[in-house]
Formats: C-alpha cells, sequence, structure tokens
DNA sequence: TCGATAGTTCGATATTTTTCGAACTTTGGC
DNA sequence: GCCAAAGTTCGAAAAATATCGAACTATCGA
C-alpha cells in the first residue's frame, strides 16, 4: 500500500481544510470522529458506496484533518486535534460548536 | 437591478461560508476587506477579468460574508462580521489571524 | 444627451470534484 | 492456502465550479 501524504501541522493549508469542510458528509465524518474518539470508514458510511467513502476520508486526510492508523485489517480514523488547534487556534471549536439553524 | 440574495444572520449556512472560503482569491479578498473596512470590487480585483472578480464576490456575497452597498455607480463591499460572529463565534477571528507557513 | 466608469448577467468552454463499479491489496481466521 | 472483511485504486461518466468575452444596466459629469 502506497503511503498516504499526510501534510504535517505547520503545512495545513487552510484553503484545503475550508474546501473539505465543504462538504456535509466530510463535515459530519468529522463531527462525529470528534464525539467518538477514532472510528472505521465503515462505521462512518451512510449507505454510500466504499469507494466514495474513501475518496472522502482521503480528502480529510491530504487536507490534514484526519489521521488514519491500521489496525489489522481495519483503519481506524482519528482527528488531529491538537495539530489542527495548534495551526488554526479555535477553528475546530468553531467548527463543532457550530448548529444548523 | 435583481436583487442579490442575502442570507439573514441565522441562515448563514458554514458549508457555504467554507465553501466560499476555500478559494485563494476569495480568502484574499475576505481578509483585504476586514483591513480597509469597505473597498469596492475593481479595488481588490488582481488583474482578473471583471466578469471573474463579479462571480467571486456574489459567491462571498451568497455564502452570506459579505454586504454591498450602491454608492453612486460603484459598489462598496464590507464583511457581515457582527453577522458572522454572531452565528459562528470564532470563526472570522480564526480566518484573519491564520497565516501560511 | 453622450460618454465613461463600475459592475452584472449570459453563454460557452475548461477545469475540478463527485460518484460508483470493478479489480486489487492487506490482514485475520479457519 | 483459501476465504471473507475492510479499504484503496483505477477509470469513466456526471455534476459542480471557474473563467472570460460580449452585451447590458445604472450612475455620474460634462
Amino acid at each position: 500500500m502506497r503511503h498516504a501524504r499526510l501534510p504535517a501541522s505547520e503545512e495545513i493549508a487552510i484553503e484545503d481544510v475550508f474546501h473539505a469542510l465543504s462538504d456535509p458528509f466530510r463535515l459530519e465524518i468529522v463531527r462525529r470522529l470528534a464525539v467518538e474518539g477514532e472510528a472505521s470508514c465503515q462505521a462512518l458510511e451512510g449507505d454510500r458506496p466504499k469507494s466514495s467513502v474513501s475518496h472522502h476520508f482521503r480528502v480529510l486526510r491530504e487536507a490534514g484533518l484526519i489521521r488514519t492508523r491500521n489496525e489489522g485489517a481495519t483503519r481506524m480514523n482519528a482527528l488531529r486535534r491538537e495539530d489542527i488547534d495548534r495551526r488554526f487556534p479555535g477553528l475546530l471549536s468553531c467548527v463543532l460548536s457550530a448548529r444548523n439553524s
């Protein structure tokens, strides 16, 4: 398996973060990871085909928002809280507390 | 001139805001408006054709980030600071203090 | 009234994203 | 070794965005 490019904390670009969060499904993933701590891709997929789910996780990973670790045959995803907070203080807490309507 | 749809503060959707800010040119516009207070479209265009500039201002307007007021033949644009702060506390200050590298 | 200036709108093309099936990889269990 | 489970990758097609010229609108000044 080729290794996914994970930007270092200082390399996280705010445009990429914004783009990643502009999709409702990805935003939902981020919010759930914030609550659940870690989760497999499958645990968060909402009836979507796995290639689509994989695509969205990749966007989040490449933007620097999540980290993925292998646990046997499954991958556990987690928010990169400290990294994001260090790079963009306040952003995550704003995203997580923002409510619709 | 048809009236541009401006979402009310409570109607501002975070996905739309993120999408609007995911473009480097639009992000730059927001940052400059934060510093300059008000500016015409032309003052912020960077050699782009005016139809493109107009498009980007429209995306910002429809996302709820800026407000445009007519002043004679020109339009003055301003950040909707209070509205954004009320709707998503911390977001704007995070955007404005985030620096590249 | 005639320009000139500042934007907007329209339409067409180009670029980027999204979506999803099929084939492939990796790991664990039998 | 073989099979199932969990993802990834590839490729193609669909959808959304961006770009830009041309025509149009509104306002100010001479």
